[in-house]
RNA sequence: GCCGGCGUGGUGGAAUGGCAGACACUGCGGACUUAAAAUCCGCUGUCCAUUGCGGACGUGCGGGUUCGACCCCCGCCGCCGGCACCA
């Protein structure tokens, strides 16, 4: 009979309730392991069946962790700012407040039904007052120390959400949540001085265990060169400040460019011949979206300064200057030197504006034909005087040394990476303590004042001109100074989704606190997160912003480890079944196409022909419009919580995205109805069978090791073997006990319920995790393959760790292998121990 | 364009120098059953041979190293992801 999954996952879920065995104890004397899964945004759709995936994960290694003797911390919590819900309460006139509440409760729900070990006594909530207090709190210390600052500059503006965005949340030139193109738009925003930590982030990933995939996006992200800055004297007497990778190839720059925004072309203005030219490059250039500015195989564009030119320091040689949107005024200094022979950028654009191109680097083709680029030791510096004869690598120190000494450069290291915008013209987030005095300037509030408060508001609308909904709340908005008394505003824009989530794990070291974000004891007790699993798309944004602000924390003090996570792994999404392919259909939905269209041949074109390329992909995202949804709570009440665990970690390798399959569920099912039918059988004995002994260790170390490799679904297929095996040679109680154990993290409600029922001492998860003995794994006799010439003929049963000559005799003696070498030669015999023989033959003379 | 990853049966995937396809899904056959479902047992890479013994091919393509290559090296092709006028 198969086993009534309903009843047992309620009962042990209220047993856990009781029992609470997930509860962590700050300060207890075993080991502390820390595993975080990144909390979900509670949405109103609710939990999304790619989920499960991560959570599942970082419980199985967390219980396994218990059962290893540590004091296992394994938090859950809610990132419950953000749009949707503002979305969703506009639209349905319910306060964001009570959306989130609902939400959290459906969300806590279904956590609880896939009998995750979550510490539901540290549950954080990020728009909590409790909570976003020591969010606005970091926010005053930032402020403090001059990281956060205000200032008016471009940001990047969603059309759609109304509403700014970090440079990490437009994604090729549109709005990375909702897909509306973003647009440039001049605005007044708090910023984090994010750069100021761009070298620490970068070389503190070193030390760190992450994937390497994660480092690598890292550090392409914050984007580090090294070069140099040059001045260059205009005819003015102004400076011309720029920065370049190559200052080697210095005697090559033929003209100069500035960014069409940048500050001299205005004071140069009236001294341009044309001027109006300039002014309406100007203006094109802002008008542009990114789309357009940033589109690839665009011809070049720009617009010569007439009337003022620069003079290269290296050979007093005057250069002519323009103005082009190639130049980015927000990298380096919004100006560079061009050298036309050697950077393809600037060889385009002077082909097109007919510059002069000088080879100061030789060794390549043609400059005139195209640039030489390479900057190894390949090229030879020429044209370049006092440098001339030296590699590129090794003109640069000379030149840098030199221009240092006459005062016009010095070495210089710029980064991609730009100031984090940190405010939202949005309601729904946390509000940003600071109030602006016409006499004092910005104030920040102090901090006893902390949390302030979400204003209720009559109206959470956006307005089309960029103000936030709580501006018009000038009950609130009004207020004095805390410096001066005066009148004062409050700051109506609100913190960005992000803010909450960039420490929501120290919170949860000491949840309830109310002197501090946490206390020393719980921070020094449990730093460093241990483990922390979440997805790709992080990368960038919440990694990198929660490492920045917990690297500031610890320049401030407040937290013990320059650190914030030790381990950062991911996992790969859950996609559906594509419903237009053919190749993963039902047998029976493919024969009915194969009847109607006469083959299959015939059926698959007719597919490809009314879906295109997207028939012939087998996995596709999961979308309402597809139909290819899953939702837990069906998977749950259909098969049961434990053949949903079982199943999100059987997909397929961990790290990759894997389809899902409704047919391969019910093969998880079907596995632990078998090992529940081993349990009803009433097996016998507390002693391991000899029989089963070499398989269970050779199982205990598979599942052991693939558990720490996030290997689930080859630790699973060890417990399947297993379980095949245990069909043929009976299994005992004690043979069973080990398999429970192992099996306990991954399934456990059923194996509870089979503990029980067996009549073991205590609860499965427990237990101390099982230990294998490498002495007991291997078998008496070992089956090794015979090979000819490097190819397969024939295997032999031999003794395990049999002496070489006994091998090869046993090899000689086989049949197949006997015909074989008749009339040949052995020339070399390979033995690799208990695994093969590979003799090598030649015709006899 | 630059950087990274991947390419294995009808399907998801396993094996990182030693018997390719573990484990599972699907399919086929058998047992049980009045019957069906469920369950249990067996088979299931392709081709040739098939009465039986067997044989050939096979990890995107082409080369190489090795006694032996899905795995390492060189050169291609394709797919996916990240960055992208960053000087």
């Amino acid at each position: 009979m198969a086993y009534e999954f309903d009843r047992i996952e309620k009962k042990w879920q209220g047993i856990w309730e009781k029992e609470k065995p997930y509860a962590a104890k700050t300060g207890d004397a075993r080991p502390k392991f820390y595993g975080l899964i990144e909390f979900p945004y509670p949405s109103g759709q609710g939990l999304h069946v790619g989920h499960p995936r991560p959570f599942t994960a970082m419980d199985i290694v967390t219980r396994k962790k218990r059962m290893e003797g540590y004091n296992v911390l394994f938090p859950i919590g809610f990132d419950a700012f953000g749009l949707p819900t503002e979305n969703y309460a506009i639209k349905n006139h319910i306060h964001p407040a009570i959306v989130t509440q609902k939400n959290i409760e459906n969300f806590t729900r279904q956590l609880k039904m896939l009998g995750f070990g979550f510490d539901w006594d540290r549950v954080v909530d990020t728009t909590d007052p409790t909570y976003y207090k020591w969010t606005q709190w970091i926010f005053l210390q930032l402020w403090k120390k001059g990281l956060a600052y205000k200032a008016t500059m471009p940001v990047n503006w969603c059309t759609s959400c109304k509403c700014v965005l970090a440079n990490e949340e437009v994604v090729e030139g549109v709005c990375e949540r909702c897909g509306s193109p973003v647009i440039q738009k001049e605005k007044s925003q708090w910023m984090l001085r994010i750069t100021a930590y761009a070298q620490r982030l970068i070389d503190d990933l070193d030390e760190l265990d992450y994937i390497e995939r994660v480092k690598l996006q890292q550090r392409n992200w914050i984007g580090r060169s090294t070069g140099a800055e040059v001045t260059f004297k205009a005819t003015t007497g102004d400076d011309i400040v720029v920065f370049t990778t190559r200052p080697d190839t210095l005697f090559g720059a033929t003209y100069m460019v500035l960014s069409p925004e940048h500050a001299l072309v205005k004071k140069w203005m009236p001294l341009l011949k044309n001027a109006a030219d300039v002014q309406a490059y100007q203006y094109a250039a802002a008008s542009k979206s990114d789309l357009e500015r940033t589109e690839l195989n665009k011809e070049k564009t720009g617009v010569c300064l007439d009337g003022v030119a620069a003079v290269n320091p290296v050979n007093g040689r005057q250069i002519p200057i323009f103005i082009s949107d190639y130049v980015l005024a927000t990298y380096g200094t919004g100006a560079i030197m061009a050298v036309p022979a050697h950077d393809d950028r600037d060889w385009e654009f002077a082909k097109r504006f007919g510059c002069e191109i000088i080879e100061v680097v030789s060794g390549g083709e043609d400059v005139q034909k195209a640039a030489f680029t390479a900057k190894d030791d390949i090229g030879i510096l020429v044209n370049s005087e006092f440098l001339n004869g030296l590699t590129v690598r090794e003109a640069i120190p000379v030149i840098t040394k030199w221009l240092e000494e006459k005062g016009i450069g010095h070495a210089q290291v710029n980064y991609k990476l730009r100031d984090w915008v940190f405010s939202r013209q949005r309601y729904w987030g946390e509000p940003i303590p600071m109030v602006l005095c016409e006499k004092c300037g910005w104030q920040p509030l102090p901090e006893d004042q902390l949390p302030l408060l979400l204003p209720d508001v009559e109206s959470y609308e956006p307005t089309d001109d960029g103000e936030s909904p709580l501006s018009k709340m000038t009950d609130w908005v009004n207020t004095t100074c805390p410096c001066c008394g005066g009148p004062a505003r409050r700051e109506t824009d609100t913190m960005p989704q992000w803010a909450g989530s960039s420490w929501y794990f120290l919170r949860y070291m000491d949840p309830h606190n109310d002197k501090a974000l946490a206390s020393k004891e719980a921070l020094d007790y449990w730093s460093p997160v241990d483990w922390y699993n979440g997805g790709m798309e992080h990368t960038t944004l919440h990694l990198l912003y929660s490492r920045f602000w917990h690297k500031f924390l610890y320049d401030i003090g407040v937290v013990p480890t320059k650190e914030p996570y030790a381990k950062r792994t991911s996992h790969g999404m859950i996609l559906g079944q594509n419903p237009h392919c053919f190749s993963c259909m039902s047998p029976d939905k493919q024969k009915q196409l194969i009847d109607e269209f006469g083959s299959e041949e015939a059926a698959k074109a007719h597919l490809v022909e009314k879906y295109g390329e997207m028939a012939e992909r087998p996995s596709v995202k999961m979308s309402k419009s597809l139909g290819n949804v899953v939702n837990p709570d069906d998977i749950v009440r259909d098969y049961g919580a434990d053949t949903m665990r079982l199943y999100t970690m059987f997909i397929g390798d961990f790290e990759k995205a894997a389809a899902w399959s409704d047919n391969a569920v019910k093969g998880c099912k079907k596995f632990l109805d078998r090992v529940w039918a081993l349990a009803e059988a009433g097996p016998e004995g507390e002693d391991v069978t000899a029989a089963n002994e070499a398989i269970l260790h050779r199982t205990i170390k598979k599942v052991s090791e693939d558990i720490e490799e996030m290997k689930f679904n080859t630790a699973i297929a060890a417990m399947m073997t297993l379980v095949n095996e245990f069909y043929k040679s009976k299994p005992s109680k004690g043979d069973m006990r080990i398999l429970l154990e192992l099996l306990s993290p991954f399934a456990p409600h059923i194996v509870e319920e089979m503990w029980e029922m067996l009549g073991f001492a205590g609860r499965a998860m427990g237990q101390s995790w099982p230990q294998y003995d490498e002495a007991k794994m291997v078998e008496q006799t070992k089956e090794l393959a015979v090979q000819i010439n490097g190819k397969l003929k024939s295997t032999v049963q031999v003794p395990a760790d049999a002496p070489d000559e006994t091998v090869v005799e046993a090899a000689k003696a086989d049949a197949k292998v006997a015909r074989a070498i008749e009339g040949m030669e052995i020339v070399k015999t390979i033995v690799v121990k208990n695994r093969l023989v590979n003799l090598i033959l030649r015709p006899k003379k």
